[in-house]
This record gives C-alpha cells, sequence and structure tokens, in this order.
RNA sequence: GGAGAGAUGGCAGAGUGGUCGAAUGCGGCGGUCUUGAAAACCGUUGUACCGAAAGGUACCGGGGGUUCGAAUCCCUCUCUCUCCGCCA
C-alpha cells in the first residue's frame, strides 16, 4: 500500500507512478473518499466526546432520579446518530481501503519508462553465449528426457505442469536447492523453513490479493493460498511487528516449493521445465532501513548473479521498466540465463525493492531511534534462485557430443558425479 | 473428531455494567546515591486515526448485538491449553 498522506498531499505524483507502470486507478475518486470519510471522522467524534462527557455525570447521579433519567433520555437521540454515522464511517473505510489495497507501489526514479518487456534494459551480463552446435536441443527434446524428468505421468497423476524428477534429475534439483541454501547461509541468510500455505491476511500483506488471486491456488474447506514464493510467508513472518532497530537488517533465506496456476499463459513457453505449476525455489528475504534499501538491492543482485557466476551459466541482467515491472515493486531487477538448446533467455531470479509497500500493508515496522517513532521497514526479496530453468540452462548448456551432460562443479559434490548420462 | 477451560499493555497478572487506556509486579528508559557497578529510592514507559493547534477519538483475540453507557452481559468466529479418541 501506498501511504495515504503521500496521496493525499502530492496526488500527481502517484498520478505519474501509476502511469510509469502502465497501469490504470482512479485517484480521484480515493481522493474524494478520502475527504468524506475524514469529515464523518470529525463529526463522529465530536459526537461520541459529548456522548463520553454526559456518562461521565451519569456516573455520578444516583440511577432513578429524574435527572438521571432525563439524561438517559438526551442521550439516547445521541446515542442513535452515532451509531447511524459509525456505519456509514465503516462502509467509507472499507471502500477506501479497499481502493487503496489497489493502487500500485510508484516506481522508483530510476526505473526506465516502458511499456512492455521490449524496453527493459539490460544492466550487466556474464559468460559467453555459447555457440549453438548441432548437438544442442531444448531439454525437452532429449532423446533420454524420461530417464530424469517424467512429464507424462506427473500429467496423469495431477495434471500438466506437475512434472516428477527422476533419479538423476531428482539428485540435480535437490543439489541445486542445497547448493543455494549453503550459499545463502554463508552470506548471512539464516535459513527458514516455511509452511507452504498462508492465510488471506499474509496474502493481502504481500500483495498477491487482491491482485493476483487467480494466480494462486486455493484450498476449498478452509480458504488458504498454496504460497506461490516462499516470499509470502518469510515476509509475513513479522507481520504486525515493531522489531529493535538493531536488530536491521534482517537477512533470511527459505526454500519451497512453489504453486502457480499460471492462468492466462497456456500456450506460451509452456514446453518442458520453462513454465510449470509447481517448481522449488531458494527465497531471499531482507528486512532493511528505508534509507539503505536501494544500496540493499544492489547487493542483492549481486548476490544472484554471483550464484551463476559459479554455476558458470552465462546470464545477463535486465532492469525492468515501468510497464513490465510488478505491482508490489519499486524497483527490479531481473536476472536471465542462457539456454542454447532453445536458443532462449530463461528468468531465473527477479531481485526487487518493495520499499515500505509491503510493510505497510503489514505493518512491519521498527523503532527510529532519532524520532523514538515506530517507522516502516523497507522489504526487498530475490530469487536465489529458482530451480527449473537453472535446471534447464545446466541440461541445455551441459549436453556435450557424446551425449553425456556435464554438472556444474559447484555442484559435483552435491551430485556426486562429474556427468549425467543415459542409462 | 468428542468433552472442558481460557484469550487483558513487552511479559506476568487484577479488574465482571459507569471518569478503566485499564491496578499491581517484572522488564525497559531517565535520574538520585556510588570511585564504578549492584541494591535502594524517584520519575517515566502502547499504537493508530482526526485536527493548523489546543485537543479529541478508537483499541482489553476478531466480528456482531444488548444498553444512555461494555474489558465487564449476549451471539458468533478464530486461536491457545487440558483430557479422551485417531494418526505421520
Amino acid at each position: 500500500m501506498i501511504d495515504p498522506k503521500l496521496l493525499r498531499e502530492q496526488p500527481d505524483l502517484v498520478r505519474a507512478g501509476i502511469q510509469k507502470k502502465h497501469l490504470d486507478c482512479d485517484v480521484d475518486a480515493i481522493l474524494q473518499l478520502d475527504v468524506e470519510r475524514r469529515q464523518l471522522i470529525s463529526e463522529t467524534e465530536a459526537l461520541r466526546a459529548q456522548q463520553k462527557a454526559a456518562n461521565a455525570d451519569m456516573a455520578k447521579l444516583p440511577k432513578g432520579t429524574p435527572e438521571f433519567l432525563e439524561k438517559v433520555g438526551e442521550m439516547k437521540s445521541i446515542s442513535g446518530k452515532v451509531k447511524e454515522l459509525d456505519g456509514r464511517l465503516k462502509d467509507l473505510e472499507d471502500e477506501w481501503n479497499t481502493q487503496l489495497l489497489n493502487v500500485p507501489n510508484l516506481p522508483d526514479e530510476s526505473v526506465p519508462e516502458g511499456k512492455s518487456e521490449e524496453e527493459n534494459i539490460e544492466v550487466g551480463s556474464w559468460g559467453e553465449v555459447p555457440g549453438e552446435k548441432k548437438f544442442h536441443v531444448p531439454h525437452y527434446e532429449l532423446e533420454w528426457l524420461d530417464e530424469i524428468l517424467d512429464f507424462k505421468r506427473g500429467t496423469k497423476v495431477t495434471g500438466a505442469g506437475f512434472p516428477f524428477y527422476v533419479g538423476d534429475g531428482a539428485r540435480l534439483a535437490r543439489s541445486l536447492i542445497s547448493f543455494f541454501l549453503n550459499e545463502a547461509s554463508e552470506a548471512g541468510f539464516e535459513e527458514m523453513g516455511v509452511p507452504f500455505f498462508v492465510n488471506a491476511e499474509s496474502a493481502t500483506a504481500t500483495g498477491q490479493l487482491p491482485d493476483k488471486e487467480a494466480q494462486m491456488y486455493e484450498t476449498r474447506e478452509e480458504g488458504l493460498y498454496a504460497i506461490p514464493t516462499a516470499e509470502v510467508p518469510l515476509t509475513n513472518f513479522f507481520r504486525d511487528e515493531i522489531l529493535e532497530e538493531t536488530r536491521l537488517p534482517v537477512y533470511r533465506c527459505g526454500h519451497s516449493a512453489c504453486f502457480r496456476r499460471e492462468a492466462g499463459s497456456y500456450g506460451k513457453d509452456v514446453r518442458g521445465l520453462n513454465r510449470v505449476h509447481q517448481f522449488d525455489k531458494v527465497e531471499l528475504l531482507k528486512w532493511v532501513k528505508p534509507e539503505t534499501s536501494f544500496t540493499e538491492l544492489e547487493s542483492l543482485r549481486e548476490y544472484a548473479e554471483n550464484l551463476l557466476k559459479k554455476l558458470g551459466l552465462p546470464f545477463r541482467t535486465l532492469l525492468m521498466c515501468g510497464g513490465d515491472m510488478g505491482f508490489t515493486n519499486c524497483k527490479q531487477y531481473d536476472l536471465e540465463v542462457y539456454a542454447v538448446g532453445q536458443k532462449r533467455w530463461l528468468e531465473v531470479s527477479s531481485c526487487s525493492n518493495f520499499s515500505s509497500f509491503q510493510s505497510r500493508r503489514a505493518k512491519i515496522r521498527y523503532r527510529d531511534s532519532e524520532t523514538g517513532k515506530p517507522e516502516f521497514v523497507h522489504t526487498l526479496n530475490g530469487s536465489g534462485l529458482a530451480v527449473p530453468r537453472v535446471f534447464v540452462a545446466i541440461l541445455e548448456n551441459g549436453l556435450q557430443e557424446d551425449g553425456r551432460i556435464r554438472i556444474p562443479d559447484v555442484l559435483v559434490p552435491y551430485m556426486g558425479k562429474e556427468y549425467i548420462e543415459r542409462k
């Protein structure tokens, strides 16, 4: 949520931000609601003050005396009026809140203008894009793929987009998770095991609701949501809390399965592991003081980039333009790894600064030592990394002329072997 | 799943219709004393909203109701604990 005061005091700034994201929301309607709301609050509170004063007087009077009864009569009408205004106020505040929740986070000045992914800016790259050889194939065309990945049976057992990982495939996925977690721990991110389902409050706090409800799986009986990323439970860990300033910054990481319905994206990039409904990911989270969040974003990005360097996978880093970045983001980098078989860049990490957008929704604050007041922390998160597409890049880039798949050196200790090969 | 008990400020714990935002203790912060520390003593110690300010209002797990007035009574939901059953 953006700061309602900012909206009130600098609506043009907010309008410009919304426009930069190529989104649409009615700022004037919110401002109008705000005016009405504040008017109603003043009226209601004045009446309530009157009521309170009368109550104090009545407490001193003996019950049942004529004066007492007179007061009761007097107060009855005020009581009714208060109830009426209260009801109206509640409706108004609900509406105001709902509309505020639909205002996106405002993009930072450094975010480039642009409407779609074509206008993202490449801000860095590493590794050589391998020249395509004739034995290079997209992973989903690898003849013996079903020895490590079984899509067909996944479809039978669950549905499309829920593959089985088999044998060395399962081992590779697990190796990646372990590697990512170990690296994160070493870099100072405390490891967390997280719930894979969250309630509606949590999903709202991180911005999945109400914006992206259609993208989440929901349990019928309890109304819980399967997490689309560990970001949701991790961020909500501190929901409704005030942290000690000395505790900041807090760095944490967690592995989870991620569940995404990917409604509306059928037919696009869906082959093989490129886009699946359930995948593993290690997520990194930072809770920081506001003035540090942009430098924290840079170090988060560098951390994620280093993982790809250690894996020896060529990648590029994109600074997302206003129109292509997330609803909740203030600034966002995407890391894309090159998969030579498909001759495509695949997104494997997204590193974002949410500024106070999530923390305001989640009420995560810290006590500022200078002001002595609770202030909203800034939250950041980044994938470190998503497993399937890294898996894909290892398969496609690591494929040798002899048909074996070379495992990156850093994963060899986890895999216990240097190559995956056909049985 | 069955039966019962409970949810109050950072924590512990009083309060069962009327100046209760809430006693008391602990903890925290500031001070006195001390060479320093401890102890002792004194003071202080929630959040949000409205308001230019003065000030006002709300919040005793969530929501609803009764009442002139609710932490206190009623309904409902959630959660926690104890016992029984079932189970990884």
